[in-house]
RNA sequence: GGGCCGCUAGCUCAGUUGGCAGAGCAGCAGACUCUUAAUCUGCGGGUCGCAGGUUCGAUGCCUGCGCGGCUCACCA
């Protein structure tokens, strides 16, 4: 039916794809808001001027229709663009008896471009009435339904664009984020970081502990990753005297896929010479809570019925004064691996271990006991500190306590958004707990350090004492829209394909007996 | 990967203790020159996710598979 008009159309010359431009005067909520105020300036002495004599002449709009109400010689249309909805108003006096069919013949979803003039109808609505309706873009599949919109998950993810077009609070997310990149990159860029692009196509995957995504170059005939982390590249550039610089961009990471976690997530990694990492605490605070602020206006947020306040100072504590705190043993009096092996014993914490109970640290099993006991109550704004030397390979030691380092993680809601350190730059240091992630690989830990020689030397070159953050953009984003899902903060999540169709299935044959070859 | 739940018209959802498949919206035809979930009259619309099995008969029961959601494990 829809096809068939088209091709009417362009039969008659009239074919839609065949326009190049239109030019908007408006958008829909500012011609409102424009229209308020003229009306606004037309109240003379106290009174207001005559229903209906207030215009703005020469106004034009365009957009999808998303509803028509159609009366016998005048109609209503709600038009929908980027910021919103505007009703429109034709009638037949006005367009003429053909062209009044021609727009009454539109359908639904169907983009137009408008000219005419701003007033407000007889019933309060600002309306454009129109003098002439230009069809931009003809739509070939119906709309979603108008009331109750689109809900099935599955579409709305699979089909990014008709959420869009149907939930306009979907719209408002992604506004949103744009709004809280932009609020990021601002306020580094006030303080004079330097915004670099280090590269997703690594031959080491290092810097973090996860599982890589593992490609090929056919040039280098070389086996590459995709970045975990951007960490060892920026530390580089700090090496060579850049002093503040981030990379804010996707991560790869070939681990499950849950409520919090999409395969290729958005991460910023920033690196300041000469702070530590209070230094990148008060960066932290301040760097979400203007972020906050330019995207929600304030940094008072509600997060699933809980009200967050991320305006800086955030909470402090140690990770060992946050397993006491919530109700863990006090590991001030643990002093070896073996105390820590038997009480992990007695609390049964063994659940929460990554490695056999042997193979345990006294690290090891406090930071099992911080998630058993401490993570989940972490729910304003919280930087945990101090994390053991054993799980934090990249970090500098505490001074006077080489078991535990500067490092600390900032915790919302128990979840956790960044993460943090005085940066080690000992290159022999560096070597040898490199060395010791090899090991932990030998036990089994396929997420250990991968060693990077190269980066060892640059720190032999000499790196300055520097702060450096990791921030989980899909998070914050997530805090600072309410959104229960990463999958509502990432335009188009990673998604098996849909089911193929039978004529597709002679391809996947074809490509199951190509498998053996790659690899 | 495990567990639970879902998949019915373009969309939102009913439904069948196993017996011709339903509504609303959307669509189509008509009425209406101020409607806004417009209203009124009439009409069309289905591989009940896919494949097997049981049965006289399966959308429904059984098995397998696919996709999605939630959840546990892993991770940020």
């Amino acid at each position: 039916m829809r096809r068939e008009k088209l091709a009417k159309l362009q039969a008659e010359g009239r074919d839609p794809f065949a326009i190049v431009k239109f030019d908007q005067s408006h958008h829909s909520v500012a011609l409102k808001a424009d229209f308020e105020l003229r009306e606004k300036a037309a109240v003379v002495d106290g009174v207001a001027p005559a229903s209906g004599t207030v215009r703005i002449e020469d106004v034009a709009v365009a957009g999808r229709i998303m509803s028509f109400r159609d009366g016998g010689k005048a109609s209503f249309l709600d038009l929908q663009d980027r910021d919103g909805r505007i009703q429109l108003y034709i009638n037949i006096d006005d367009l003429g008896a053909d062209e009044y069919a021609r727009v009454k013949a539109l359908d639904r979803g169907d983009i137009v471009g408008v000219s005419g003039f701003a007033f407000r109808t007889r019933r309060g609505e600002v309306s454009v009435h129109a003098k002439q309706v230009t069809l931009l873009a003809k739509s070939l599949e119906p709309l979603p339904e108008k009331y109750h919109g689109l809900k099935d998950t599955e579409i709305r993810y699979r089909r990014r664009y008709l959420d869009l077009v149907m939930n306009p609070e979907v719209m408002d997310t992604f506004k949103k984020r744009t709004r809280i990149v932009s609020a990021i990159r601002e306020y580094l860029d006030g303080r004079e970081y330097i915004e670099v692009e280090t590269p997703v196509l690594a031959t080491i995957a290092s810097g973090a502990a996860a599982r890589p995504f593992v490609t090929k170059s056919n040039a280098l005939d070389l086996q590459l990753y995709l970045r975990i982390a951007t960490e060892l590249y920026l530390k580089r550039c700090i090496v060579g005297g850049m002093e503040r610089v981030y990379d804010m961009g996707k991560n790869f990471r070939n681990e499950g896929i849950d409520i919090r976690h999409n395969p290729e997530f958005t991460m910023i990694e920033l690196y300041q010479a000469y702070t530590d990492y209070n230094g990148m605490m008060e960066l932290c605070e301040g760097l979400v809570s203007h972020a906050a602020i330019k995207a929600t206006g304030g940094t008072k947020v509600d997060y699933q019925g809980t009200e967050l306040e991320f305006a800086a100072p955030w909470r402090r504590l140690t990770m060992i004064d946050a397993v006491r705190t919530y109700g863990g043993p006090d590991f001030t009096s643990v002093k070896t691996d073996e105390e820590a092996r038997k009480l992990a014993t007695e609390l049964g914490l063994t659940e929460e271990l990554k490695k056999m109970l042997q193979d345990c640290t006294k690290g090891d099993i406090l930071n099992a006991a911080f998630e058993k006991y401490a993570e989940k109550n972490l729910i304003q704004p919280t930087f945990v500190m101090d994390y053991p030397t054993d799980i934090s390979p990249l970090t500098k030691q505490k001074p006077g306590d080489p078991t535990m380092t500067e490092r600390f993680e900032g915790f919302v809601y128990g979840r956790e958004i960044c993460n943090a350190y005085s940066e080690l730059n000992d290159p022999i240091v560096q070597l040898e707990r490199f060395q010791q992630q090899e090991r932990e690989k030998a036990l089994g830990d396929d997420e250990a350090y991968a060693l990077d020689e190269d980066f060892v030397s640059s720190l032999e070159v000499g790196m300055p004492p520097t702060g450096g953050m990791g921030i989980g953009i899909d998070r914050i984003v997530m805090f600072l829209t309410n959104a229960y899902s990463i999958r509502d903060v990432i335009l188009f999540p990673t998604m098996k394909p849909d089911a193929p169709k039978a004529s597709g299935s002679r391809e996947s044959e074809d490509s199951k007996r190509a498998q053996p070859d790659l690899g």
